[in-house]
RNA sequence: GGCGGGGUAGCUCAGUGGUUAGAGCAAUCGCUUCAUAAGCGAUGGGUCGCCGGUUCAAACCCGGCCCCCGCUACCA
């Protein structure tokens, strides 16, 4: 009876034209936070990614390479996993477009559509490019005074039938819907413009086919025609869950929680998407939030500015941890962030190494050079909650007394933020509230020397040190989950680190065992966790 | 053009009416040496986009102006 929630959320599919750059990582970043978060939670989570393959372009790259279309996305296919795991990202299923199971899927779904009225036939006619095969819109035509910006030909007024998704069936419902639920899309300037957009224009219908194409997958009711390639790569989000051929694990984890994507494709996932899904009786989607871009030393990433960055390339100079950490850190997941490898190093030496790596490293060496590793007559004894100089959690001085760390105002200040996604203020939270009062608490109360005139009291603060960094490792995890786990398993805290909550770091409760130092020493010292970099 | 967001220290930002406007990073100086040449402290640095108004009091409210960004349908 005591069962688990269960959490479904889902990335964007990407288009395996190229191998992922440190753009759309930044989304599988963002979300793989979330989802680890839910775990510790106690969330029963579902986590969906894949590649959007059933496109023209696919197939043209394909060619161009030498490669049959389906031999390229599924070597693609694995390059982008490849990125993924080594950014740690703990995805469940990895689904590709062009392989049958979707398709016939995708095929169930749009049959429905098409039997609850929703798809009629009808011609769509609009400017013509002969060399690119396909309309351009009336904006292209009228931006490049009437030529094909690629060709440098005109374009032609050509006509040719189509099936159109009755979009406009939807206006009413879609914007109550849009008013009535705040949270359906964040962040907040995003669901304004989704608004806005309706109220001002309106919504059309949409061409959802493609005639004479050979990639892609065929209309169920008129195989001369595709469908669009947009229209089968939102259905990768139920596909991937079992529609249409598990019913069972559909129903248990649709409406989804969350669908993460780029604010470019908003209006797909917050217009149409949900349209969709009543067009065939089923819910929309609980949230879509849309995050923002990355910049490279300030310039918007491109192959023809050169400047595009392979998350590989940034990995190989630090670790996975330090890649998540800066980008989770210096970017804010709603707005844009930008990546210089400067930056990046400074980040790193100054928080990771120098403040948390650091605060580790002369903990343990403390207790091992002073109390051969064991904080003897700790079992059983309450840590105490340090002066809290650098924050402002925590109930205010009134009275000028010390204000002391107040960790569950901490904690509830840093879930609050991560499940609104803002995740560089989480971070910053954790920096602020708890690692840096640690370092100022160690200076005030100096254990190195404080051990020669009375080391009881030097084992005192220690003991509250360490605290720190449990409650720092625990807090940290969804975003550095390596580092975090060898923090927390230096030492002997009582919860194993695969059950640890949030709600464990809020405690400073006693522990059955002397507080002891169990990290792996060399010369009675940790490997340092974050070597210095640059 | 319309709608929306924003312009605060060199950089990234917090701060929505009330003591001398804050943090982190960067810079300079000092203390310290347990620690990853790490830590702690101090200092310098801002006409809070511009002009006007409301108020005892405005970065914060109101009006006008300037600049930047996002959205403005088939670029998945």
């Amino acid at each position: 009876m005591a069962e688990k929630p269960r959490w479904f959320q889902t990335t964007a599919i990407d288009y395996p034209n190229s191998r992922p750059h440190i753009g759309t990582a930044f989304e599988k970043v963002g979300a793989d936070v979330q989802a680890r978060y839910r775990r510790m939670e106690g969330y029963e989570v579902f986590f969906l990614m894949g590649n959007d393959e059933n496109t023209l372009k696919v197939a043209d790259r394909a060619k161009e390479l030498g490669e049959e279309p389906q031999a390229y996305c599924d070597r693609m296919a694995g390059e982008f996993q490849q990125v993924w795991q080594a950014l740690d990202i703990s995805y469940d299923v990895f689904i590709q477009t062009s392989h049958e199971r979707h398709k016939q899927c995708c095929r169930k779904f749009i049959q429905k559509v098409y039997d609850n009225g929703y798809i009629t036939k009808g011609s769509y006619e609009g400017w013509y490019c002969p060399g690119c095969e396909e309309f351009k819109s009336d904006k292209v035509h009228a931006d490049n005074a009437g030529q094909c910006p690629n060709h440098k030909r005109p374009l032609v007024r050509r006509s040719e039938p189509c099936y159109y998704f009755k979009l406009s069936a939807f206006q009413d419902r879609l914007l109550k819907h849009l008013k009535e639920n705040p949270e359906f899309v964040q962040p907040e300037s995003r669901r304004n413009e989704m608004i806005g957009f309706i109220e001002a224009e309106g919504l059309q219908d949409l061409n959802i086919s493609r005639a004479g194409e050979e990639w892609g997958i065929r209309m169920p009711f008129d195989p001369a025609f595709t469908i669009y390639v947009w229209f089968d790569a939102l259905l990768t989000y139920i596909t991937g869950i079992g529609y249409g051929d598990d019913e069972a694990l559909f129903r248990k984890n649709w409406p989804a929680d969350v669908h993460f994507i780029g604010k470019d494709i908003t209006r797909f996932h917050t217009h149409i998407w949900p349209a969709m899904l009543w067009a065939a009786g089923e819910e929309a989607p609980r949230q879509v939030f849309s995050h923002g871009f990355v910049t490279v030393d300030g310039s918007k990433m491109g192959k023809s500015m050169g400047n595009v960055k392979d998350p590989l390339e940034i990995i190989g100079k630090s670790n996975s941890d330090a890649y998540r950490y800066y980008f989770m850190r210096e970017c804010p997941f709603p707005s844009d962030g930008d990546y210089s490898g400067q930056r990046y190093e400074e980040v790193y030496n100054t928080e990771l190494a120098n403040n948390f790596g650091n605060l580790f490293s002369r903990c343990v060496t403390l207790i091992t050079k002073n109390y051969g590793g064991v904080l003897g007559g700790t079992a059983g004894r309450s840590p105490e909650a340090m002066p809290a100089e650098s924050t402002a959690a925590g109930p205010a001085a009134s009275d000028g007394q010390v204000r002391l760390i107040h960790l569950p105002s901490v904690i509830n200040d840093v879930r609050s933020l991560l499940e609104g996604c803002q995740y560089n203020r989480a971070i910053i939270s954790v920096v602020a509230n708890i690692l840096t009062p640690t370092n100022q608490y160690m200076e005030a109360n100096a254990p190195w020397k404080l051990v020669k005139t009375d080391p009881g009291a030097a084992k005192r603060v220690l003991f509250n040190a360490v605290q720190s960094l449990r409650v720092a490792s625990i807090l940290l995890k969804p975003f550095i989950p390596r580092s975090a786990e060898a923090i927390y398993t230096s030492f002997n805290f009582p919860k194993p680190w695969a059950e640890v909550r949030y709600a464990d770091a809020a405690e400073l409760a006693a522990q059955p065992d002397d507080l002891r130092v169990t990290a792996e020493l060399v010369d009675g010292k940790v490997k340092p966790l974050f070597p210095r970099i640059g």
